[in-house]
DNA sequence: GCAATTATTCGCCCGATGATACCAAAGTCA
DNA sequence: TGACTTTGGTATCATCGGGCGAATAATTGC
């Protein structure tokens, strides 16, 4: 079988399937988008061994772990197994292991979460799909738990890392950001503030384009440009 | 052998020895106090198999990682093991497995990140010591990026849960604690600011003991005693 | 007592944040 | 055409927190 023929659903089924004695961990994937204006995450089909029976339909992503490789190459590989292209952001966010299933039998897994912009598409041989993280079907405990904390570290991080903007289209106006962190931080925040923070931080910047949505005035559109370095924390914080 | 007449250090070589055939991970822990005025982690001798010379003398407190058992359990029993009680405070830092050695035969490693309040003494048939972070003698190239990862998860952590009290006895004067803080964000802090948003969080109080240092004004004592809720976040941060 | 040292607090200033209101540019509808 | 609505963007003001220097307090050593 050529490597140049084979669709990321077979590929991943032979990576699969070529480990039948497990390596002792797992490499699972969350791989976060927005979609109608929720924060969604990818699912793929349970695939057990024949005459198993599954108690999950769903689960995440997941390689079976290599001894010789970095585990961020084996997350970027299950991510591009998923939606034909590379991530635009990845990140670890810890080992999960107390105890739970897993839909392999390795006793350990090692999650990273990944960002693909709103409205990319997953190519349809994935047999994969997106769910909202507030209506997640039936998972393995592992698994939620892995997603929960996926959510949580993307949370902690959005104000030290582009983690918005990854989330984003190239060009965006600055409604839509906005209303992405308030998503992400799941609080609304004052739109005159944000645009003075987003202005002293230097992290964006206008490009020529307007969009007109139809009615009200056009929005500007912008892009990410960070052009300063991070300026020293100040104060201290108590919590 | 009894468990009960048998030593920390007697009871870790059991339980290593217990699992020649490796679980595919391991369970480390970086054991962190403050020696000296400088944050220092706890190492042990390494142990090799007969007649393997080892490049490295010195290794972090570490298991085999068991595959029914929760990853906290076995970090916190490390570290009674290296310290004779339980740990202050106890938290993952995440895997490492990039390809680098470790002192076992695991290709993965699952850090932790546990505090020790200054001035406790590790028991003698431990075999191990604290060493500077600053100054660590020559350690496997994962065990040093863990290292790294504890100290940085720390700093992060400081302003969002009681890393520092942790670190400190249950009662401490101001200065230690600013200059704990001093020490961890590795900053100079203003005392008068320093004091202002203490008193706004509520998490210390005054206890009816003083301590004279020899020179200058007693200083008042204080303990950890949080009593307010945590306050909603204000503003946003890009960075 | 007086200087030195350390602890603790006070007052001033500035920047960040939040509330409210205002202006600008488009569509909708009579 | 012109009011009204809708959405984008800005200005003004009050308040709060933090940075800074200085004043005050309590002890040791001379």
């Amino acid at each position: 079988m050529s490597p140049l023929l084979a669709s990321p659903r077979q590929r991943a089924a032979t990576r699969r399937s070529a480990s039948p004695r497990t390596a002792g961990y797992s490499v699972d994937v969350v791989l976060l988008t927005v979609l109608d204006g929720q924060l969604a995450a990818a699912l793929v089909r349970a695939e057990g061994r024949p005459g198993e029976r599954l108690r999950e339909r769903w689960t995440l992503p997941w390689e079976p772990g290599a001894a010789d490789e970095a585990l961020a190459d084996a997350a970027e590989r299950v991510s591009r197994d998923v939606m034909g292209v590379g991530p635009h952001y990845l990140e670890q966010v810890g080992a999960f292991g107390d105890g739970k299933r897993h839909p392999g039998t390795a006793p350990l897994s090692v999650a990273f979460v990944a960002l693909v912009p709103a409205g990319a598409v997953m190519p349809a041989d994935t047999g994969g799909d997106f769910f909202p993280v507030n209506d997640l079907p039936a998972l393995a405990p592992r698994q939620r738990a892995m997603i929960d904390a996926a959510v949580a570290h993307v949370q902690q991080r959005v104000g030290h890392a582009p983690v918005a903007f990854r989330l984003l289209p190239t060009t965006f106006t600055l409604s839509e950001l906005q209303e992405l962190y308030e998503l992400l931080l799941d609080r609304r925040l004052h739109k005159a503030s944000f645009r003075r923070s987003l202005q002293a931080a230097r992290i964006v910047e206008p490009t020529d384009e307007w969009r007109s949505e139809g009615r009200g005035r056009p929005a500007q559109l912008f892009r990410y440009a960070p052009r300063r370095r991070r300026s020293a924390p100040r104060g201290i914080r108590f919590e």
